[in-house]
DNA sequence: CGAGTTTGACCTGCGC
DNA sequence: GCGCAGGTCAAACTCG
């Protein structure tokens, strides 16, 4: 009798760390998931409201197109100057592109804007940072700066250089409002693979890139920059961030990101701690093994 | 020593 | 034609 008693004891002891692990995982999976649904709830919000915005911003463009048609008088000195103080606009260049691309379209040869792709990309930085360097995979060669009238920072012009023959070209600028914003205009499409894909990036700076398009989470914490700057027209572009936000690669980038945010996060850490002894000390009190074995069948699952 | 950056000069396009 | 502004070139410089 008391042979037995014993021997079920230690088997009770080794078992119980494994659980007790099992069970910390399981809290961290859920706290993570609801994270996870909820940033994903905001990001279509988000969206959402882009979209709508968007459609008022191109709205309103046209309004403007009509009534500097009127007035000939109105009309800028270039078409650039305008998309420059789009600036304003962070983020909201894609129809900032398209509807430039409408004005000019009478205008311009439709090879030329084939082949112009004109892409922006919005980068958040420490505002201590005066560096105009903006990490997205490929190498490029600086060939020049120059400070605009409309903007007192000065402009950097960088050319791949992975590829001689590479026509891509980038300017990266300060925005005017918030100089902690640098904004990367893409020209051109590389004719080459990505060098490297992008694993980290030195200093606060952390932009990744997916897939091909631009689109960038950047530096310090939760910040994300979205690129929305796609040749496409607006809504198309919000479409297609939906579908890339829908699909399983995202998902799973979304889930560790997440993880690696909230693991760095001393605050979150706190909390899952206390939610964990809390569960601990309920589950000591009302269960027993039985409800161990389901949760570490829940963990095991999918 | 080679590759990358800096910076003043030069080129080009546009409005007046 | 002139002046302005953006974009590019290239010599000098820096750095590993």
């Amino acid at each position: 009798m008391e042979f037995t008693s014993l021997h079920d004891t230690s088997l009770d002891l080794n078992v119980k760390p494994a659980l007790r692990i099992f069970d910390d995982a399981q809290i961290l999976r859920g706290a993570l998931m609801e994270e996870l649904k909820r940033v994903s709830a905001e990001n279509i919000k988000l969206t959402e409201l882009l979209t709508v915005t968007c459609e008022n911003y191109n709205e309103l463009r046209k309004q403007l197109t009509e009534h500097t048609s009127k007035n000939p008088a109105l009309k800028k000195r270039k078409a650039e100057s305008s998309i420059n103080n789009g600036n304003n606009n962070h983020g909201m260049n894609g129809s900032d592109k398209s509807s430039s691309s409408d004005e000019d379209s009478c205008k311009k040869p439709r090879e030329e804007q084939i082949k112009e792709q004109i892409s922006r990309v919005y980068l958040r930085t420490e505002a201590s940072d005066v560096s105009l360097v903006v990490k997205d995979g490929y190498q490029w060669r600086k060939y020049g700066q120059k400070v605009t009238r409309d903007n007192p920072s000065p402009r950097a012009y960088f050319r791949c250089s992975f590829a001689p023959t590479c026509p891509v070209k980038k300017k990266v600028q300060r925005s005017v409002d918030d100089q902690s914003i640098l904004v990367a205009t893409y020209e051109g499409d590389h004719n080459h693979p990505q060098p490297s894909k992008l694993k980290s990036t030195s200093g606060s700076n952390r932009c990744t890139t997916l897939g091909t398009s631009p689109t960038s989470f950047s530096s310090s914490r939760s910040t994300i920059t979205l690129d929305l700057t796609k040749p496409e027209k607006t809504t198309d572009s919000a479409r297609c961030s939906i579908r890339e936000i829908d699909s399983p690669e995202f998902q799973q980038y979304l889930v560790e990101q997440m993880a690696s945010i909230l693991t760095k996060d001393p605050n979150f850490k706190a909390s899952l701690a206390a939610a964990i002894s809390g569960k601990f000390l309920q589950q000591n009190k009302q269960t027993g093994k039985s409800s161990n074995e389901e949760v570490s069948q829940g963990i095991l699952g999918p």
